[in-house]
This record gives C-alpha cells, structure tokens and sequence, in this order.
DNA sequence: CTGTTAGCGCTTTCAC
DNA sequence: GTGAAAGCGCTAACAG
C-alpha cells in the first residue's frame, strides 16, 4: 500500500504539500505540482478515500437515494426497471471522478430521509424518481447538496433538479411527423388528467403542430389499453383523418401497433406509428417501432456533475435534457 | 454527530467495548452488550465506516465488479439489463449488514482486474456474470476474497460461485409438462452447441422425461428465430407428434407464440407452451406465458452472504440456486 | 472479560 | 508557499 507519505519522500516535499497538490493545487507552486503528480503516478499511488472523508469529518459519500420497492411492484414498475442500469452507470461514473464514493440507500417514508441528516450519512444526495412533495421538502430540509433527477421539472421554485423535459420529447414526436409530411395527427394517451408526464408529452406535441389541433384518444395506458385505443382509431384512419399517431409510451404503443396490425392496416403504409420511452420490448415487434429516447442515464449524469459542482460554489440546479429521436420503420414520408 | 465515546459514557464502559460489542459481541458478557446496544439506539449511534475500514487498514468495501460495457450494446444485453436491478439490491442489502459498504467497479481487460489488488480497493469482491476463464483467473489470484455469481457452475474445481442451477431449470420445465400429462415433448433452442446455458437446459429438460427423447429444433436465439424454428414445429404439432413446447428463453418464446398463433394453433389447446427467464416483456404477448425465474437475485443475495462468511472463515462457496416456475396460461392439463 | 493505548492515512490549522 | 503537528472515529494488541 502506497501512501501519502511515499509520496511526499519521493518528490521531497512534505505530506502536506502531497494532499494539497491534489485537492487545491492553486496553493502550490506548479513545479512542485509536477513533482508530487510524477512521483504519485510512478508510485502508483491512490488517495485512501476512508482517511480522506474521516479528516474531513465528512462522509465522503454521495448517496443515491431511492425509495424502497416492497414485494409488491407494479408492472409499470417492472418495465421502467431497464433504465435502472443506465441510472446507476450514470451517476457512478459521475461520482468516481470525485473524492467521493457513491452509496445506495432506500427509504420508505420522510423519516429514514431525516434520519440521513442526524446520522451524517452524505455529503450529497441524487434523488431518484422523487415525485412526492412532503419527500422532496424532507430533502431540503437536510441542509444537504442534493439534486432531484426525474422526469418532469419541479412545480415548486428553487428545487435543485435534472429532469427529462418530457414537453419538448412530444415536440420533437411532432417534428419527425410534420416533417415527414404529416398533417392529420392523433395521440393516443391514458390516464391523461392524472399522470404529468402524459400531460407533458401531449402538450409538448400539440404546441408543435401549428394549426391543428391534434386527435385526443384518452383511454388506458398499458397493452390492453393502446390495444382498445387503437380500435377507436380505426374508422378515422381508414376515413383519412389522421395520418399519424403519436402514442404516449412505448409500452402503449406495442398494444396499438398489435391492434391495427390485426386489423389489416399497414405501417407505415396507411398510419405512421411514433412511441416514447425508447424500451427494448419494442423489439418484439414485427414492425420496428421508431421511438424517442428519454435519455435517463445524460438526465442522471449532469445531474450528479451539477451536484458535484453546486457542493461547491451553492448554486441552484436546473438541468432539462431533451429526449432524442430514435429512427425507427414506422415513420413514412408523406407527399404534402 | 454521535460516537462511540457518546455511548460508550451512556453505558458507563469503555469505548472498546463498544467497539467489541458491535463486532464481535461473543467477547463481551452478555449484560454489557445489552447495556451498549440500548445506549446506541437511544442516542441513535451508527458506527463510522469510514474509521472502522481506515482502522482496520481494510479498503472497507466490497466491490461489485463487471466488464464494462462499450455504447454498443446489442439488444439480448438490452433484454437482460432488467435484472441489473435485481442484482445491485440483492447485493446491497447482503453487504449493508456487514460493516462494509458497497462499491461498483468496472474493468475492461484484466490489467484493470489486477489493479484491484494492487490498490487494496477491495476487502471482497462479487463478480457480475464472469465467464472468461482468464479473468476468472486473475480475480483469484488478488489474493481477495471473491464468488463469482452467474448463470452457471464453475468449469474448474475450487472456484467460489454461486450459479443459477440451470440443469434444475430444464428439468423443473419438464415435470411441470409431465405433471400436466404431457408425453410428447418438444425443445426449441438455438446455438445449442456454443451457449452453455442452453445446453444445460437442454440436458435438465431431456433429463426428467424418462423414457422418450424430446424432438430438438437448434436454430437461432431471438424472436425471428422462435418464429423461424416455431414454423418447423407446426407439422408435428398438427399430426400429434409433440404435445408441448419448452422455448430454451422468453425472448426466442414470443417468437415462437407469435408464429403459432398467426398459423392458427391454440396455445394451450393444440400445444403447451413454457418459457425461460421470466422477463417482462412476455406480457406484450396475447396470451400469458408460463415461464421460468431464474432467481437472480437470490443467486447474489446468497452469493453475497457466503462471500461475507467466507472473508472469516476462508470456506469455499458453491452454492447452486434453483430456478422456479411462474404458472401462466400456456400449460394446459391432458389426458394421458 | 475489560480498559488503556497506539495508531490507520489523511486534511487543516498554525507558524514560519 | 511550505512544513510540523494535531487529530477525525475507530480497532487491535496488550495488560490486567
């Protein structure tokens, strides 16, 4: 084990000199800078991160908090559970280029997350997936660095967020159609009142068809759903007024595609089909579904570099990350 | 901040025992032990990981370790990204009862494996799906305590590992046939020859038919492949050679029950349908598939437990975990 | 069984 | 700008 002290013997310094060359080198002369650096990288020398966050009566973590899933998961739950890899990989990656280590904790009520703050489990939190207003309020009232990613932006002002702008994704749904060619759209959504990020998606398209107001299906999110949803769509399909459907996720989207498959319509041929989410069932498709890619594991990803950073200058966060376009073969050109 | 010293004056002992009764309270009499432990939870103490590993000159940490994964992700390793979830949480509940804290670490060759050791990162280590024997090589001579956990036993002896016993998988697949008085059996594999897993569930499901040989069709994994081997199938199905199909994994069964379905065979009626891993995406199919887990999480759950043994006792782990079945509506009862 | 004591490797005053 | 020295909270000898 290589420590400070071998360091700071090879380069002819003091052990002081070593720990500041790495955590403020603008307090050293930068020859001597060099000098430590060499030596470190010859030596192979890794700071103890443990003695690091002891001395600094920190606890040298960053926490990745979540609130904890009981047996019972929803199978909503299950399918969003594929951008967990991405989530995880994202804020890691983030946080090995700190000083920090990156913990997991769960919760389940705003007393474990209190708890956090008594117990000095964190110098930083990323929330995942907070929604819940008592639990974001119980965050900041931590006095904590802590960053909120998720998938909508918060309703309340100064909350510290990265968040997937789910309007602009239902835009840029909207462009790859108008651009195609697309005059006559139609959403089929569920739960439309009720779940913000459906309300997002659909406001995000709307605003960027100029001049029409699109189709509005509102029936159940889920396979069964797009399912059913896609049977009210027949008739105004075969009828040509509508040339496109947007479908407000991807889960959705295969009952959709499944339905007017069975009912002998064509896609792209006579609807082009645009889903959201950008998840691997898709594949199981016949037809490959042209989606929009929420970008989870960017949203996660600047919001732990955002952390990271606020931790020390203070500043507020608000990061939105724009979804992108992921081609796909049920987009067709259409002749204006 | 509480520390031992708070509690140790609240129990009126010295901060050793504090120390002791924590980590290893066999050595304190049985009051004392008490006595510290109402003190902590009183005061609400939680040791500081950080000084214990420093103390301990232990890095303090398990690692989870896994190959890193380029952009290029294909799309089965998109499919079997959901159970990343499963995996971390089992893992990290296993390692938050111990004094160590979880860490992820990834490498792309084993020069980064080497490393490990060299920089005492790692007080134990749980590899993620190792397979190469030459990485499993260099993570055995570290010289750290590790087990690996996938979905197959060791191919050389010695080796600390806890598996998915896929052999158990097949053949719990064929009793569950058998039971339902199914004696006409049928495997739908592919690359039989080049992935173990498959040729474990092939030999397990071959094993608990005594008596008949199943009809084996060795074509390609993936949905186009279940399509393609499921066309195969039809003649047999139709002149009352097999009277049920075992689809070697989920994502080759959509295929295969998509095919069926489109040439106008009932599942269950005409044939008994059951698939393999259990993942979520059988639910875009029209009808529920009976399938298999394969217990992921326990597989690491356990796997972390011995290794955390195992780091005092030096015991070797071999620890087989056995899949179960998921009931659907793809199994149906026949007269023998 | 229990208490005393000496650090683990690092950061951060405090002098110079 | 730099070095000396004092601990951060804990564990592991060592004595008793």
């Amino acid at each position: 084990m290589i420590t400070r002290d071998d360091v700071a013997r090879a380069a002819r310094v003091s052990s002081a000199t070593v720990s500041r060359a790495f955590n403020d080198p603008d307090s050293v002369s930068p020859a001597r800078v060099k000098r430590v650096m060499d030596a470190a990288s010859r030596l192979g020398y890794t700071p103890d991160k443990n003695a690091s966050a002891l001395r600094r009566s920190g606890a040298g973590t960053i926490l990745l908090l979540e609130k904890s899933r009981g047996p019972a998961v929803d199978n909503d739950e299950r399918f969003y559970r594929w951008f967990y890899a991405d989530i995880i990989r994202s804020v890691k990656s983030a946080v090995d280029e700190s000083m920090l280590q990156l913990a997991l904790h769960s919760y389940t009520s705003v007393v474990d997350i209190r708890a956090i703050g008594k117990r000095r489990l964190a110098d930083g939190i990323v929330c995942h997936g907070m929604v819940d207003e008592a639990e974001v309020a119980a965050v900041r009232g931590l006095g904590i660095p802590y960053v909120i990613c998720r998938q909508m932006d918060a309703t309340q002002p100064g909350v510290n967020i990265s968040f997937v702008d789910e309007f602009s994704g239902g835009a840029i749904a909207a462009r790859t159609l108008v651009d195609a060619g697309h005059r006559r759209p139609c959403h089929i959504t569920g739960s439309l009142a009720h779940v913000p990020v459906c309300g997002a998606r659909w406001e995000g398209f709307a605003s960027a068809f100029p001049g029409v107001r699109p189709e509005l299906i509102d029936g159940d999110l889920g396979i069964a759903g797009g399912h059913a949803s896609a049977m009210k769509a027949t008739s105004l399909i075969k009828s040509g007024g509508i040339d496109c459907i947007f479908v407000v996720n991807d889960l959705t989207a295969v009952g959709v595609v499944q339905a007017l498959l069975a009912s002998g319509i064509r896609i792209p041929g006579d609807i082009s089909v645009i889903g959201y989410d950008n998840l691997p069932f898709i594949g199981t498709l016949p037809v490959s579904l042209t989606t929009i890619d929420i970008q989870m594991g960017r949203t996660y990803r600047e919001g732990t570099d955002l952390l990271l950073k606020s931790m020390k200058t203070g500043a507020v966060i608000h990061n939105p990350v724009t979804p992108t376009l992921v081609p796909g073969g049920t987009v067709a050109m259409r002749n204006r």
